[in-house]
DNA sequence: GGCCTGTTACTCGGATATAAGCTGTCCGAGTGTAGAGGG
DNA sequence: CCCTCTACACTCGGACAGCTTATATCCGAGTAACAGGCC
């Protein structure tokens, strides 16, 4: 999976530490997690693509939430930066050579492979769809409850 | 994810619907899913290093089930191919820039985007190891009665 | 006729090219700001 | 003093390289079968 996931979590929770109005540019989100600044934007520019964020061109522009935390499912997150294609893509090699001569009637039905690896890529959407970024920023205030004060001290000086 | 897993599990569940005491080669397999030859020997190489198939060289050589159906599960076949190590790979990048500087007592508890990814994998690898290859043949089996005959037929010929 | 041996064809196994996708970078388009000038 | 206009610095956005991984291929090592010769 794309390293850009990461990132695109870390800075979504940021953005809702900092609790700005005014939009957040890349360079700032960058230089805060050590990252290449033009990557992270174009990781972000998709972001803003799947409507996760907004962006605003010009001076003081950048980037800022498009919604409250607890609208933004992990899935959300990951769909933006993977794709919302799965990541077992059945090729259908049954049909191939010896699967020809099969009557159209059997290749109606799904491909008993892909029903299982679907059924666990099913589970694994669920688990993703049932979390909101919002959950995961509790977690994190919950062991860690200055966490945004420091966040927002780093921001404010630099 | 890698095609090499459909390709394994394919010729997994062919191998059982064969049935045959004597091992099947790479050529037989390849060629009833018109898959390239050397490249399916390289995956059916890491099923064997994985102990999910025996190989035997030689003239009359071939490949093997190691295992009956309901020994092998999905979770088996996928780490075999695709390696051990998650797909979320946690780079630790709270650490970097502004969190070089929070005390060592925050960052020990886990980062809470990993934990969170970690569940969600948690649930798919959950998934895929409650399902054997046995189950998935018996999916088929159920829609297509014949199948077994048809493959024993095809390999009968060729 | 049976047994041994050398050859041979066949198969796996790993080393080697090629293609694709992720990672990283650069420059242009657009925009709000700030400052200077005029009223 | 306030308004307007202009130039500018800053930011996003997409187009352009570098590199790791997946895909595909080829050739050598080893082995079992087979044929021929010998006992």
């Amino acid at each position: 999976m794309s390293e850009g996931v990461e990132w695109a979590m870390h800075c979504c929770l940021t953005l809702d530490w900092l609790g700005e109005d005014r939009p957040v540019p890349t360079a700032k989100l960058a230089a805060s997690y050590e990252l290449p600044p033009a990557y992270l934007n174009k990781q972000l520019q998709a972001l803003v693509r799947a409507g996760i964020l907004t962006s605003t061109a010009g001076v003081r522009g950048g980037f800022q939430l498009a919604r409250p935390l607890d609208k933004i499912t992990l899935m959300d997150v990951v769909t933006a930066i993977e794709g919302s294609d799965e990541a077992f893509h059945c090729m259908e090699i049954r049909r191939r050579g010896m699967g020809a001569e099969t009557p159209e009637r059997q290749l109606r039905v799904p491909c008993a492979v892909t029903t299982a690896m679907r059924k666990a890529e099913m589970a694994w959407r669920r688990a993703l769809t049932a979390q909101t970024l919002a959950d995961v920023r509790a977690n994190a205030d919950r062991h860690a409850p200055n966490l945004g004060d420091s966040i927002r001290r780093w921001y404010a000086r630099g």
